[in-house]
DNA sequence: TATTGTTATACTCTATAACTATA
DNA sequence: TATAGTTATAGAGTATAACAATA
């Protein structure tokens, strides 16, 4: 097979294409390190947000993630049926749970974090300290200036 | 509503999160910038490449993508139909398409490349020039160094 | 009237297997 | 045997509309 060589042309100066590419690139990995406790990066964010923050609703963990409502329905449903999380009842709004990792996910969640770590400092290796705090800089000002914060209805 | 503070956790200094979040929001941007044309970024990117390499077939264009050969053909047949590109017929080897931007395509390629100066300009403009030679350097290196290089079979 | 959780549904992206015609 | 293009298909992820229960 011949080598040719392509010219990327304008994609190659282009943040977007770039980012794509970045991102795809560290999402596999993560993937690969949570293939084993068969948990998707988004189960592993609403897991995060859960334990961080006990007694949240669907709806506040999910606008906070970037998630539809109707989405996040199946989503919580997976890990409540792996006895990761649970859903409980609130006092003051029969409408809306509570929502709490269970001791078994509150164990595997510490398991993951150590395997994110890990993952994360791999690319320390590769690109140093200084650089991957001016990365999650840059990242959050181009994340915060767009306008794609709004989710649902607004 | 009450605007309850969540804490994101290990989530605020995951490059993995913040990558996501980020390319998300530059892409809403550019979809939205390319609305008016009809045009994803998946069909600019291949418009990008038969442009500057005229003459490439399905599999090499792909593969410089990271796009699946069979995924391929459903995007390059939108861009067919709308008479935006074309397949000929190569002399040397009566399997494969020479792929080719038609006129129409090459001018409303002209015309999307404007519009993504403008958005990439709208990024420099919060960031800074200097801080976006880094980002690009720094998505490069992320990128490059995963193992997610490789496409099909491999 | 508005909100929470939910279902149904559709559309895009992505992944795999298998076929055909050529090489 | 291997490759280029293709089809069929299945799985994620994401989007909208509508409904019941509750506020």
């Amino acid at each position: 097979m011949e080598k040719r060589e392509i010219d990327m042309g304008s994609l190659d100066d282009s943040i977007g294409y770039r980012m794509r590419r970045a991102q795809i690139a560290i999402f596999q990995d993560i993937i690969s390190a949570f293939a084993e406790a068969d948990i998707r990066p988004a189960q592993f964010s609403v897991m995060v947000l859960i334990g961080q923050n006990p007694g949240l609703n669907q709806s506040e963990v999910a606008a906070a993630l970037g998630i539809k409502r109707a989405n996040f329905v199946a989503l919580i449903d997976s890990l409540e049926a792996r006895g990761l999380a649970k859903r409980e009842p609130t006092a003051t709004d029969r409408r809306s749970y509570a929502l709490q990792l269970t001791e078994a996910g509150q164990s595997l969640l510490d398991d993951l974090q150590r395997v994110q770590a890990e993952h994360e400092a791999r690319i320390v290796a590769r690109i140093g300290a200084e650089n991957r705090a001016m990365l999650l800089e840059l990242l959050e000002a181009i994340a915060a200036g767009s306008d794609s914060d709004q989710i649902e209805d607004a």
